[in-house]
DNA sequence: GATGAATGAGACTTCATTCAT
DNA sequence: AATGAATGAAGTCTCATTCAT
């Protein structure tokens, strides 16, 4: 699924997500990242000045990668609640495939590492590329079918829920398949829905 | 609010809570805690074997103290979406003045300390009390008014968007206040409600 | 001579100057004064809160040693000249004596440690004590004596040529014995007389 | 006044000189120095064995120098006094023109690698030129006009207060102007005349 | 000959834990 | 019981040196 990556730089992103997912940061020592990544420790500091910006590197990559993973190419065909519950559908098949990186954003997110980094989540004024799909769908003026709430409420019943699953699937209170995503994301969108 | 603590044990609780809360466990040396707690680093290992059971320990503390800040007294002449409603704003509610529980949670659970500890949250065949209100709501039989779901759905519908939420609130992102936490009761009612 | 330490502080900075002074502030790491000192590693980050902190604390002690070494019971029934002979000698003894304290103080002022500490050398306008004895020799007004000279030069023909043979003489290059103390006393003075 | 360095040899010592005055040797990486001489790092190490060599060679370069710098066409209808504070004032006009030159003899004088070198400043059995000028001027038999001393106070009354005055001026405590280095060569004189 | 990416030994520093008082 | 000085394992990061290109 993931290219095999091929350059230095990659290689160590690698190393150090798997890392940092199952360990936590604080327990992945930069030594381990090097040895797992079958790098020198030195090498590790040419290409990140040290361990906190490996962290945020880290954490590019891996937002990058999902906001590609949750985008359709938008069918104007498709009701909104259709759309809608293709968008959820998936964001959870995406995290639910790829551990590591729903591991590592969770922790990425209740550390002090998150503060730093703005967050274009609710508005892309200065945001390039890439857009929370979700952020479209809701900013496409008002529609008929949704109710009228604070965009922070629509983000809220849509990753709060799926994020909950996710969690207790990674400790196995839970497992994910596709009935029970296609319920939650029903589920969200009658939350919303007019 | 918290009643003051009088024995040593729980005044090194409740300072721990306020240093991990606001620090995180890694930036938050034990002699710190000692001091923030005003007895001696050596009394911390009087009352805990070490670092690790003085995280859980909090952990107990703290959520023994949601669970008892979410419950409210059975009231049966409410209807089944008065209660739930009430159950979640009662949730948010507590959450919200309790900044440093909310953050302690969130660090708890993403980090490996909460693998080793079972959760009592779906089941309580092993639990003695506290049990999740939630759950006591939901395992009360079927009901007419309810869509017929996983468990586990039902608490991502609960607490999923209410966590989103509050995350959002210690950013700074969002204010939370109490038209916001009725939309947000009444989104995740829509979610399940029959 | 030097009474032995007895405080863990003391003991590390004599440890310390002597590491500094036979390999210079490069070669010493901080495992090795610990070792030297008897101590373990944590221990010098408990009394210096880092290594640069505790060169300046050698510095400190042998500055201090330096001017209670140098001075003399004024005598006013001695002559100016042999007040003056007698404050060089004993600079040469103390440092010839002391050949730890003068490779460190070679290697401290020629550092960019020097550069952070203000030297009180030239006024004593800031400081308390200790004056160095020869500023204070030069300050007590104009005598029939001396020659009219900017005091930076009154001090270069003092520390200067003694600074230089000492320099030698820890080389091998030179012995200092008495005589040779007494004729570069002399010919410092001869350089400023009248 | 230097002379455009044109091999590759050259630049890298110029380099190294300049870094090293300003920075010290140990924070003066290789790396810098192949940046700042706009050479690869491994071609250093085509010219020099290790650092180590460097600095020495370094060395060898800056004293050729000031053994140059400092020397006059010997002038015979000069009288000695004449001759000597000629000699004098060269070599603070050179060091003063040269700051970079005397920072790095000073750190290499009060460093362990002066051990390794020997130096022939007091001796010229050993060494081929350059000689030192005032070795020179001494060692030309005795002279009516000057004390019966020690060659090595010779040197002390001559090295020692210049020095101390150039490393003052770098200090910015002292400014070292045309009077002072007359006063200074003069007083030099006046400590070893008869 | 020249280059600079790669390496890993070793430096500095922190902090969980112990134990004598 | 309580304390906090002492410890040293372990973590982060630097940089002299090598070697394939």
């Amino acid at each position: 699924m993931s290219a095999i990556p091929k350059n230095k730089s990659d290689i160590i992103l690698r190393a150090a997500l798997e890392q940092f997912a199952e360990n936590g940061f604080h327990s992945s020592p930069v030594s381990q990242l090097a040895n797992i990544a079958g790098v020198g420790v030195g090498s590790i500091y040419r290409y990140f000045k040290d361990k906190d910006e490996l962290i945020h590197a880290v954490f590019a990559m891996v937002d990058t990668a999902l906001q590609k993973g949750m985008d359709t190419p938008s069918d104007s065909s498709l009701s909104d609640q259709q759309q809608f519950i293709q968008l959820i559908t998936n964001l959870i098949h995406y995290l639910n495939a790829h551990p590591w990186d729903f591991k590592f954003l969770e922790q990425y997110y209740s550390s002090p590492y998150s503060i730093q980094t703005k967050r274009a989540t609710f508005s892309d004024e200065d945001s390039t590329e890439p857009v929370n799909p979700f952020v479209k769908f809701f900013s496409g003026g008002s529609r008929g079918t949704i109710k009228e709430l604070p965009l922070s409420l629509y983000l809220a019943m849509i990753f709060g829920p799926a994020t909950f699953l996710l969690r207790n699937s990674l400790s196995g209170l839970v497992t994910i398949d596709d009935e029970l995503i296609q319920q939650t994301a029903e589920a969200s969108w009658n939350a919303i829905k007019l």
